[in-house]
DNA sequence: AAATACAGCAACCGCTGTTAG
DNA sequence: TCTAACAGCGGTTGCTGTATT
């Protein structure tokens, strides 16, 4: 439209405000009222643009702002919130009262999302941050082949064993990994085409690997494909858990989300039981995906339905593959 | 004591949605 | 219906104070 920002107008000042800008603007505002932004800066003897005003004012003169430190009430209330509406900071500051959006947004990317980095959460998708794990890292481990790598096939999602057979077949020239690979494709796939992966290992593309990843969920909800296993069963689950494992994820705080959230999208939730009562090691299903999280990183809402781009399936299982093994994590717990 | 790095926050920028003429 | 102005929002920048070397 060709709308020039006001502040380009020459004469205008720019930066912090002094406390006779201040006066002069609060002191308009408290006979006048807010409004006609435009106008004020003229009316009122002001050297600034309408929107700087404006900002100012909704940010910082306002009477009802409170200031001062976040309450650790409010804080919980804003990793809620951010959960739930993600970066609508707006819309978060409207449920936190005398708190603006600014304010709100400031602290959460200069506390909040610190912290959550810190105990290991995606501050985006509030979810424990899968890359982590460095499953390449696995990979080329010395002690660690594709013998070992199937042998834990029922102990780990096997959605993430497929990935890494699939990274192991596709990076090696090992004829022995080659065949290990098929033959663990055909158990897990008897009804499924062989993919020609001597020639071509990249055939088995994403698309077809998170269908896969959704024909499997149907057996009853379970990643344990090999060996049907009661997941409720808490006994069970710590053995066939490293502990490890069992300390790492009981040390991130998630009571508020698994509190927070019941299910997943519907769409998904045809396909998969409601998790949040089961412990299964299934991070997608344990915590679910905030339904207005920003970012697809949701591989149910994404592919299920069918609205995920090529683009977005190649970025996933691209990061998919950005994994680190945490210092606590002992892969011999696994054999 | 000086230099540098870092953290926190206020303010700006650019875009979008709404509204009035 | 179209256009321009307004208002609001989220992302980013840059200044300032503090900590570290």
């Amino acid at each position: 439209m060709g709308r020039s920002p006001c502040c380009d107008k020459t004469g205008l000042k720019k930066g912090p405000w002094t406390p006779e800008e201040d006066l002069k603007l609060t002191q308009y505002i408290q006979i006048h009222g807010p409004g006609n932004w435009r106008t004020l800066p003229k009316n009122s003897g002001l050297e600034r643009c309408g929107k700087s005003c404006r900002l100012r004012w909704t940010n910082y003169l306002r009477p009802d702002i409170k200031r001062g430190r976040f309450s650790f009430e409010e804080e919980e209330s804003i990793i809620q919130l951010h959960s739930v509406l993600g970066n609508k900071w707006s819309a978060i500051a409207a449920r936190l009262p005398g708190r603006t959006d600014n304010e709100i947004k400031n602290y959460w990317n200069t506390h909040i999302r610190k912290r959550l980095l810190k105990n290991g959460i995606d501050p985006v998708t509030h979810r424990p941050r899968i890359d982590l794990i460095d499953l390449s890292s696995i990979l080329t481990s010395a002690s660690f082949n594709l013998s070992n790598l199937l042998k834990i096939q029922t102990l780990v999602n096997p959605q993430v064993l497929r990935l890494a057979t699939l990274l192991a077949s596709s990076s090696s020239s090992n004829q022995e990994n080659k065949e290990l690979f098929l033959n663990n494709y055909i158990n897990q796939n008897p009804n499924e085409p062989i993919p020609n992966v001597a020639s071509n290992p990249s055939n088995l593309g994403c698309n077809q690997l998170w269908n896969q990843e959704h024909h499997m969920q149907v057996d009853n909800g379970q990643y344990y494909s090999g060996n049907l296993v009661n997941l409720n069963d808490q006994s069970r689950q710590e053995k066939l858990m490293p502990s490890c494992l069992n300390d790492h994820y009981n040390s991130i705080p998630l009571q508020n989300y698994s509190d927070q959230f019941t299910s997943q999208a519907s769409d998904s939730s045809t396909l998969q039981p409601s998790n949040t009562e089961n412990n299964n090691f299934n991070i997608d299903s344990v915590f679910p995906t905030p339904m207005s999280s920003p970012t697809p990183l949701d591989s149910s809402s994404v592919f299920i339905n069918g609205s995920g781009t090529e683009d977005e399936i190649e970025s996933y299982c691209n990061d998919i593959f950005k994994f680190e093994i945490p210092e606590s994590l002992d892969l011999e717990d696994f054999m």
